[in-house]
DNA sequence: GATGAATGAGAATTCATTCAT
DNA sequence: TATGAATGAATTCTCATTCAT
């Protein structure tokens, strides 16, 4: 009965995914964004009563989205298939940390997006558990540490644009047993 | 006869060290600065035509700071002497990754900072080299991943409060032989 | 085989009525309206062509409810039942005011309402003649005043509670012969 | 040293007097305002942090005028003298009571200004018990009936352009003896 | 008749920047 | 040099109103 919608959630958030990749928390406006989806500011504020609103809306559902995936580490026998999976994931979702990172500008979200990250470390405890029992990973490093270390390398750039077979290859080597020589 | 200057250049970086990493590109205005400084705005076009050129001088300043002291890095004895004094200067200059990150925000200096960044592996070059020489480091990895690594290590989030000095002997630990045992 | 209207008028106007005295003219909104009757925006439109519209016709039917009742006026026989009447009437109708200096808000209707209120004066030409007559009145005072004076009264606010009985007796007190005693 | 004003605050403080009176609370606008003064917006910002604290600020200094010559009603000989001095204020203060009734809408403010015309009624206190004192005001009559209603009196509308000097003095005869005859 | 989308104009507010003194 | 004023552009947000279904 009602018009027809010139865009839907998804455009919506797939443009605003790209924007605020690119401009970031603060240059990312809901001018931007209407003109990359050919609609008037106004209409966007029918279904987010705000910027704040809105990022955090998209930011929770690409969160989700990731940590559906996730979860799937538990369907991986043994701790080196979850290892080889959590990599494959997490460089596959190179941006998800680029969120986060900006879901923590959001005023008044500060422990809503704490907790997440925290909650999605919770997830990989039983990875890491899982890693220590089977005697892989060493005990006396923290498992927070762990997790940290290996969401980071994520982020290392890429400056001198290695292949990436080789740039990830490199990687797993040095998180597994580091960049040191063993003599 | 001139009239004094009401704060010197060292004062204005050292606010705007300060207001830069707490409020970000964005946030760090010419009104914060003067606030701080107890001047007037318009003072401070004195001296910087606008905000980027302002940010911009003062980034290059700390990087040129930081720079001196890694320079020194070719009095240690020893790739592992390096090592070590290398690690200890990027932690103890955690916040000069956070500055070139917003400095890679700043208009029209993208390739700039992307070279200065750059400027900054080369000067390590030696030091890898050193490295690989001795037999030290493994030969098969990207020296740029190498660095790349080392100074990504600084920022991992330590949410959950460890130690410093585990955490800091923790992430050495990983450097050098990963999070694997060698079983 | 019309589909049946979701809301009458008389429930429009009764909503509007609340409405419109809460929030004030420029606080009333369609967007207001639609959500207390659980219509769209877009469905007020058919009946009002706009927000100016609308209200000039709720408060054109309101002023004509009241003149209806204030016709009877001419029922009470002698002055001073009607002036009771009249007292009765207007504190049974203290919203009446309001809606009224609402009305002269609306741009494009100034002298449309400044003629309603002239006629309601009108109206009570009669009545006022009459206590002239009947030499109740003072002569000497100008019948808008009389007028004005009594109307006004309704407005007085009571901040600090004093009993409706116990106020509105007084008010006539004064209306009749005013609040200085005779000596 | 710095450019010259181009508005003073007295300037700024009649014109929003003007525009405050003209268009009421809502249709008062930063914009209209920086037109009557020909300066651009965002001036005004440097002397009000927004509309609110723009309106506060004036609608204080304007009571803070007004009870500063109400005060002087402790000068005058006797109650007659006070009751013409009262009534000769109100008169040449005709805009206050809108002032007033526009302060209440200013969110935030709602006890600060309930307050403000309360101490204003408090200060008339004793205005009255002189007038009971000498026994020249009724009894029975409440004080807050008494002063709202002379406050009220300067509210009505004159749409019959009667003569102020008929107009004022019926109004104080009405005040004083009301408009019933003695018979 | 009714819906819900979309528009577009206007208002508040913030700042980088310019300018007269 | 320094000041404080002023500007103007950009941004957020709110509605009255229009329109396709």
């Amino acid at each position: 009965m009602a018009r027809e919608r010139k865009f839907s959630i998804d455009e919506l958030f797939h443009e605003t995914n790209q924007l605020l990749l690119k401009h970031g928390y603060d240059g990312f406006t809901f001018g931007l964004l209407a003109d990359s989806l050919n609609v008037s500011r106004g209409a966007l504020y029918k279904y987010f009563e705000n910027k704040d609103e809105l990022l955090t809306n998209f930011i929770f559902y690409e969160m989700d989205q990731f940590l559906l995936k996730l979860k799937q580490i538990d369907d991986q026998q043994g701790f080196e298939a979850q290892f080889d999976f959590l990599l494959q994931l997490i460089f596959s979702h190179v941006d998800i940390q680029k969120l986060i990172k900006i879901a923590q500008q959001i005023p008044g979200n500060e422990e809503k997006f704490g907790k997440l990250h925290f909650d999605m470390y919770q997830y990989l405890q039983g990875f890491i558990e899982l890693g220590k029992q089977e005697g892989k990973l060493k005990s006396t490093i923290p498992n927070a540490l762990i997790l940290g270390y290996i969401f980071q390398s994520v982020a290392i750039p890429n400056h001198f644009d290695i292949p990436t077979s080789v740039w990830v290859s490199s990687i797993k080597e040095i998180i597994r047993h580091g960049m040191f020589t063993n003599t």
